[in-house]
DNA sequence: TTTAAGGTATCACGTTGCGTTAGAGTCAAC
DNA sequence: GTTGACTCTAACGCAACGTGATACCTTAAA
């Protein structure tokens, strides 16, 4: 086999055959009068050797070594990489789990606290309260007021955390189209949590200007895009497409 | 934190942390009046994606790029990353089984040739004959001779056949000790194997004598050894075992 | 209070493992 | 007999540190 064929099936460049065979690691069994490189399947097999050494993190020089050293078993060799080899796995196992913990605990730490959780729902303390009466009309805001106020500090935190949830799952979906089905689903799971749990009802239109002021208002934005970048702007969207929908 | 701390807690040299800061890849949040790298935690957890980003291969100019750049984010990164970590992880398990093939392939391979594999048995062929006759008389030598001289090409073939897996479960053995159970019943599958299926009768004290010349004669041992470094010593030392305990 | 041990800093050159042209020859096919 | 895909050697380049050399900082023990 000629060194580009060699190189394509076990995916190394001509270049790192040639300099293996430069610093006298591979060596070809045979060349042609024109001083093309002929490997042998023997090569092909000391090739597989080094560069299992290699994935394991070897340097040339001590690949060189180990292989030629007269006490160097081929099986042995065999053997020694699958257990290190397993090792490798088993600490990529570990990688692959501390990153999940992480993901799970920045989940945690995600949770907003429950006073910035509900800026976007008391208006009292909005300073879009006037506008939002003006939209929605007083009775509206007011019931949504005085419910959560009355609220324990535990129906608060449930709250949130179905919140959470919901936002969570919108947070995934943002890089789909809005009118998707699952994108109106999760929207819809969002309207229904404003107008049952939240105790206070929102109109298909009032809907709608909610998302508008998830983009407007930057203290929605800033909450809301913790879940992930552009949520607000994807929930705003989502949110209109589900207000034209169904009114209908 | 200071340099060498975090550099034993991650694993990684002084050296590295210089460097990284050196190619602006990750300067400290602080430094001491005297010039000391002062580490925050904010800058622990950045060093973490770098080295996760590393691990999977990027050169440190595109984690500089990915990490500084402003729609970097972590939990889709942490994503990407165990994205990333699985497929490593399975390059890893084709590798494992690959090797694993290649072990059986080994195994399949290492059967000598039929002229090998006798060597061992047609004293007519052997350097030793002499001795041989000597210690254990011209019949037992003869009736071996006659016998593999017998024998057709299929029967040759199964017969070495039997020979390499008793020798392979022998040199799975070899580095427990000779008088183990498991190391006596395999060396008693090789007496009787010798007894039966190649017709001549090895006494007990000859059964003895062939293991020490397994060790005295390379061209037993070199064939021996081909199943396993040391292969042909823990036979002679289990054979001696074997003999001497069953004299009794 | 000095002093020894161990950290830390900044150059600055060295090393590994190739990548990357550059210039020239080779081979198979049309 | 001329493409086009491959091959060669040679030489420079480059990333990611390793490895001193030399000098300053810190701290606990003498």
């Amino acid at each position: 086999m000629k060194v580009k064929e060699v190189a394509d099936l076990v995916g190394i460049s001509v270049r790192t055959l040639h300099h293996y065979d430069e610093i006298g690691l591979l060596t070809p069994d045979e060349t042609t009068e024109a001083g093309y490189r002929l490997y042998s399947d023997d090569n092909l097999e000391t090739l597989q050797q080094i560069l299992f050494f290699k994935e394991l993190g070897f340097p040339l020089k001590k690949i060189k070594e180990i292989i030629n050293s007269p006490s160097f078993d081929r099986r042995e060799a065999l053997k020694l990489h699958r257990k290190m080899l397993v090792e490798k796995r088993t600490r990529l196992d570990k990688m692959i789990s501390t990153i999940d913990k992480t993901i799970e605990h920045k989940k945690g730490a995600i949770q907003m606290t429950n006073k910035e959780k509900f800026e976007g729902f008391d208006f009292s303390q909005n300073p879009y309260e006037k506008e939002a009466r003006e939209r929605w009309g007083d009775e509206a805001v007011d019931r949504s007021n005085a419910k959560l106020k009355s609220m324990t500090e535990e129906e608060r935190k449930a709250l949130g955390d179905r919140m959470n949830e919901i936002y969570r799952n919108l947070a995934d979906l943002r890089d789909t189209s809005p009118e998707s089905e699952e994108a109106q689903a999760a929207i819809k799971e969002w309207y229904d949590f404003l107008n049952s749990d939240s105790g206070n009802h929102y109109s298909l239109e009032a809907f709608k200007g909610l998302g508008q002021m998830y983009v407007d208002d930057e203290r929605f934005t800033k909450n809301i895009d913790q879940f992930g970048e552009g949520l607000s702007r994807f929930m705003r969207d989502a949110m209109a497409v589900y207000a034209d929908k169904n009114k209908e």
